[in-house]
DNA sequence: ACCAATGGTAACAAGTTGGTAAAATCTGAT
DNA sequence: ATCAGATTTTACCAACTTGTTACCATTGGT
């Protein structure tokens, strides 16, 4: 029995669609208003919230964004506004689909198949996600997203770093391999480098934990 | 960079569309008759497939039929009809979305990113609005739809950063793709250009937040 | 506890690069 | 041919990056 969670104002609606889902082996649950759907969120878990723009008290995408800082939820948005911006706003909030008003059940039901059988089909949290990304064209690196401004040199080292995340590395590799760096440099340099890097990259420099140093050997950079 | 097969026999509206995506860095690849699409399905991967209903010599649906046999890409359907039996069949075919003609392309852009993001865990990538759009044909640069007036290399700097926003350009690329400049020119003279199109598009030239300098690579255009 | 080896980093120095004013050159319209 | 505006070169400066050194802190072996 799939089991969706709704935040609309109008009851009366709401019942309707619940009784025709529920012809279709789904069991949907009401919430009035969103504080309440948000506290029932919270506690039960559902398949797919199913969420009203037009709300009383709350706006309809700030419940959606508040709804995705802390779950993965599969969400779809309906509206009696049809206008790109909001569209652009509730898809930008994480939703997953967006049903201008008035709709068809049998559509609702549709789409509702089609996003869970994506999402049912991921089993949550398979690949761990890497916390520096590089992209050399771009010439940029993030961290979590974040673009985090490198000179030409550090953002070689850490490209260099990046691509091979989890691997011990001497100074004298670092420095065969990355361009930026004189190859006739000290290998005292790195270390240097490296301490530059870390003030950026580390929430603190003093306690890394990203980069990490291999006492007699190098350092190897942790990417997950 | 974003690969999407069509199959759509009006070339006019998927080249359209191709160029609309294109400058959200998706690439798109038409195939104007269902074989066509098919066998390049079974060669090349796509990352999403964008199917059109109304197909010559094969029904839409079959092609639906066909490709989901042998794959479970994400499939976006467009149409022309938009009766529930369609949109039944098409959902049922395993279809991921139906967007009924004629639709906006900044929806199917807010589709297509919802439903990748679903599919490849694609880290909710915000399709901020481009700050700078150009037009060759009306030789005119908008900076939030304002009209700007640049010269001839101006503009045609301009359009190759815009074009490839996002990237760094090195001095020698930007001699190389931008016609008004004489290919013999020096770099150099290229940090005059790009300080005069600062004093043009810059809200404080001598702190540039769109026109950025890469130390030792080049520029890069942030357009978001 | 001591010591030698190693890593961290502040401070400095040298070299490089980008910004830009001003002059020179080019180009196209009249 | 002339002129105005656009483009390119030149030259200089300021800012930034990188590399070295020196000294301190930490580690690990004895």
């Amino acid at each position: 029995m799939i089991q969706i969670a709704m935040i609309e104002d109008d009851t009366e609606m709401a019942e309707l669609i619940g009784e025709f889902l529920a012809k279709h082996n789904i069991q949907v649950t009401n919430y009035d208003t969103p504080s309440l759907g948000l506290s029932a969120l919270k506690v039960k878990s559902f398949d797919l919230l199913i969420l009203d723009l037009s709300l009383p008290d709350m706006d309809g995408l700030e419940v959606c964004r508040l709804v995705r800082q802390s779950s993965d939820i599969p969400i779809i948005i309906s509206s009696a506004r049809s206008d790109m911006s909001d569209k652009n706003a509730c898809f930008y909030m994480g939703a997953d689909d967006y049903m201008p008003k008035p709709y068809e059940s049998q559509e609702l039901l549709l789409r509702i198949h089609s996003i869970l059988r994506r999402y049912k089909k991921e089993p949550i949290e398979v690949t761990k996600k890497e916390i520096f990304e590089c992209s050399v064209e771009r010439q940029e690196v993030r961290k979590n997203g974040e673009l985090i401004y490198l000179t030409n040199a550090e953002f070689e080292i850490m490209a260099y770093f990046i691509k091979r995340s989890g691997f011990a590395l001497s100074r004298e590799e670092i420095i065969t391999n990355v361009d930026s760096i004189n190859y006739e440099s000290s290998v005292k340099s790195i270390d240097v480098m490296i301490g530059r890097l870390r003030l950026k990259i580390e929430e603190d420099p003093k306690k890394p934990h990203h980069i990490i140093s291999l006492r007699g050997i190098g350092y190897k950079l942790i990417n997950e």
